[in-house]
DNA sequence: ATGACGGATCTAATCCGA
């Protein structure tokens, strides 16, 4: 089977239900997860999403904050909506493809506030148990046998070309050394192969936000490569192709994060 | 090199994002 993935933090679901229409009219993902969707069941913009081409919704949504939605052209079983690590907030939401034949995990890892230091800032500190929580949940052990695909805001750029000045970056949260190094080994946990950098090689820049606070982020481009696509080794082969959508940031009242999509075929 | 912005909420000032 061939679908097109795309993963989007959309920064409120129901602010930018007219972008994602200009996305799906255009770029024609047939499974769209997205992060930050920022409201409840009650609130979620079920029947306009629907005609859109996804009659199959799968949300997790809590008010005002966070929240994770999974749209699909076809039937997705929902498979889980966990609690990584007991981190209360709705953070994940994971679907299987038609004959078992992948899970995709939809997630939107804590951003981890300002200051670096799980000592001084219980948010960074969260967001470190996030990810070690995650190493443990895809161990190899629950993933065996099985193939995954884990997409979402991930909150964290781990190349150095996956942002604007790996130098300047390396006390700003989302390059720190000590979440890169977190999630190294939760990436190692599962061997997840990173499927966008084995299209874009890891010399050449690739961001996938820029600021609000830039005053013309498309000059300054001082971007970031945040959300992510990964796969389980079984499915590293079936991506043949991705793509960032860098002109979504330049679109009227934009998200500060563009769509990524992945093209695959299972065989 | 943080934040000049932007969204949601108990519609005003505050929390949050990264």
């Amino acid at each position: 089977m061939k679908f097109r993935l795309a993963t989007w933090n959309i920064n409120s679901v129901r602010l930018r239900l007219g972008l994602i229409e200009h996305f799906v009219t255009n770029y024609r993902p047939d499974i769209l997860c997205l992060q930050e969707i920022k409201c409840t069941e009650s609130a979620f913009p079920f029947e306009a999403l629907r005609e859109l081409g996804f009659p199959h919704i799968h949300m997790n949504g809590q008010p005002g904050y966070h929240g994770v939605a999974t749209l699909s052209r076809f039937e997705v079983p929902l498979r889980s909506a966990e609690k990584i690590g007991g981190n209360p907030d709705a953070r994940h939401i994971a679907v299987a493809l038609p004959d078992e034949r992948a899970v995709i995990h939809n997630i939107y890892i804590p951003a981890g506030g300002d200051i670096p230091d799980p000592e001084e800032n219980p948010k960074f500190a969260q967001k470190l148990g996030f990810l070690t929580a995650l190493a443990e949940r895809f161990d190899g052990r629950d993933v065996d046998g099985e193939n995954n695909i884990l997409v979402g805001d991930f909150n964290v750029a781990p190349l150095p070309n996956d942002v604007w000045s790996h130098k300047q970056l390396l006390k700003v949260v989302s390059h720190t050394p000590v979440e890169v190094e977190h999630l190294t080994r939760m990436q190692k946990a599962s061997n997840w192969v990173d499927v966008i950098r084995q299209v874009v090689p890891n010399d050449q820049k690739l961001y996938t936000w820029w600021s609000y606070r830039a005053a013309d982020w498309k000059t300054s481009n001082r971007g970031r490569r945040l959300d992510h696509i990964w796969t389980t080794p079984g499915l590293a082969n079936a991506v043949q192709a991705m793509q960032v959508v860098k002109e979504a940031r330049g679109w009227e009242q934009p998200s500060d994060h563009v769509p990524v999509i992945a093209d695959f075929e299972l065989k």
